[in-house]
DNA sequence: TTGAAAGCGCTAACAT
DNA sequence: ATGTTAGCGCTTTCAA
């Protein structure tokens, strides 16, 4: 590709010159100009970024890493973050950490190879302590959906626990006493914050949980399936599900209908997340609303904030999620 | 940040010494090679990837530009990329080119000041010619879902007429006559093409589509909705339909539903592109296969290919949709 | 208004 | 085995 320096011998100016004219920077005579300009036209000519990062030391590049850009949870983190990179004049660099932890590591790791200004990162399998060093060496490196207290300033999560009560207090106000729980069995924190908000609640009602309607199983439509096969075959009546999210509740509905039981006439059931999923199914689905996608862009300015080493206050470290009322859950008949 | 400089002066080594260990490139002595690994870790070097990618004239980047990533279509597509870059030790830009000719030039122009290595590109609206054009001055340049004659080497393509024709001929095989369509509005190809297969196979039946019954809206949930509505309205029977998209066909499913039908066994309805939700919905969604992420897959390492100047055989560059039957059609009774 | 030149951080000859 | 040095393509003083 043409440089810099074969425009300038195409246009017989100095390469500053040309410089001046690509940046519009300082002045230009006009008859260099346009010489500049036609010599760029002629040879095609595009700068190289890789050079002006190098020499600007700024790379106008935002990194994000995820699991699965396939997710829709996901999906919605990295738009979140590009709508920041976008207004920003900045380009987004993804990075994908696959479960596990070197995974994760490299994904940060060659982000910050590539000098990106900020980072935005979902890890949930890099230990605590790792992860404050990681972010001492690089301010700029916000992690998201996760909470860890020595650098509670680098953290922008959910209340899991306040959106397991949410959901409890939702349930018991249309008169359901008799609850289930369908949980991931994920080896994070989200599903035992969420389940431990939802007792919470429960409890205080003095009603009981049993031990028989909390079940686990992988965050997904099959897991989902799976849970509520479970679930009926307890012979313990239940009247309303908690699911630990939206693709786990779709699964448990079609389920419990093919058995006979209406939702939400029969059960009651409300999701979590509120992906583009919850409004689809049939019954569209009562669900709690994860705000990823602001979370993101507000990751994201925090990032860039803290890259300009100019910190400011405002932000909404932690979200609470908030009740969507859709047609999964009723009245208790 | 600290930079080779350091590493070398902290080390008491010459930066080509700490080069190598960084590469793994030449013999180093033991003694020098622990210093030097001890000097990167107590500054927390970390190579600058923009400063190697400049001297090595190769940025390990490989850049892709869709409209959206939330769209789980441009999810899986962007996926595919991913894929393939990982594979290859490069990494993902992402770019969006939202609904406008300059918006999709100027994403794919920042990827190429990138220098990615190469380019994976969902353009509906820059033109067929400066497509060519750009195409000629960046060769590793490929086009998804678009075919344009000149450069049909550089297009990864569905057959969206085949698409159409295998749609009519799996509901004209479960004896359904009166058929009806539900397109999108956008003013793209895709649309009158797979209408266009759709018809031949009909009309060589010596069936007719009435014109009332091929309505157009937005390809959404919601423009599936008014388009089954407006279907509903027409006072003529059918009892199929061919959907543009999986959305659409989800979103004409509740309204018939809604209306009293019953789907499959009142009306069966196919959709298109075999997205995540397709198995969600209820009844699950026979539709067609599109292999995004195949051909995503497929793109990326064309795209490479044609930067190594190293021309492959055998890519496909012509794709075809399949069947997947799922539960929205059924016999007609 | 213009050009010469230094240097961003790194790799890769070329010496030694 | 190690060091010296010349760039990669660009921006930015500093002079003219």
């Amino acid at each position: 590709m043409a440089t810099i320096k074969d425009v300038a011998k195409a246009a017989r100016v100095s390469i500053a010159t040309v410089s001046r004219v690509i940046n519009n920077t300082d002045k230009v005579g006009e008859v260099n100009r346009s010489r500049v300009i036609n010599a760029m036209n002629q040879l095609n000519y595009t700068p190289n970024a890789n050079a002006r990062a190098l020499v600007k030391q700024k790379s106008s590049t935002i990194g994000v890493v995820v699991p699965d850009i396939t997710d829709p949870f996901f999906a919605s983190l990295a738009n979140g973050v590009e709508e920041v990179a976008r207004a920003s004049k900045m380009q987004l660099l993804l990075s994908t950490g696959k479960q596990s932890e070197a995974s994760e590591l490299e994904a940060i790791n060659l982000l910050i190879e590539r000098r990106c200004e900020a980072i935005v990162a979902y890890s949930k399998l890099i230990p605590d302590d790792k992860l404050c060093l990681l972010s001492k060496k690089f301010p700029s490196l916000i992690l998201i959906d996760r909470y860890i207290a020595d650098i509670a300033d680098r953290c922008i999560w959910l209340d899991n626990i306040e959106g397991g009560r949410i959901a409890a207090r939702h349930l018991l106000s249309l008169n359901h006493q008799k609850l289930a729980v369908i949980n991931s069995n994920y080896k994070i924190d989200d599903p035992l914050l969420r389940l431990t908000g939802f007792k919470q609640v429960v409890e205080k009602q003095n009603l009981t949980l049993p031990k028989n309607l909390v079940v686990s199983y992988e965050p997904t439509l099959k897991g989902g399936e799976l849970a509520a096969q479970d679930l009926l075959e307890q012979k313990l009546s239940f009247t309303a599900v908690f699911a630990y999210n939206d693709a786990m509740a779709i699964g448990a509905i079609s389920v419990f209908e093919d058995n006979g039981y209406k939702v939400p006439s029969d059960i009651s059931i409300i999701g979590f997340d509120d992906v583009l999923l919850s409004q689809y199914s049939r019954p569209k689905l009562t669900t709690l609303h994860y705000p990823i996608n602001k979370m993101a862009t507000n990751a994201a300015k925090l990032a860039i904030t803290y890259n300009a080493e100019n910190i400011q206050q405002g932000f909404d470290f932690k979200n609470t999620p908030h009740l969507i009322k859709r047609d999964s859950t009723a009245l208790k008949r």
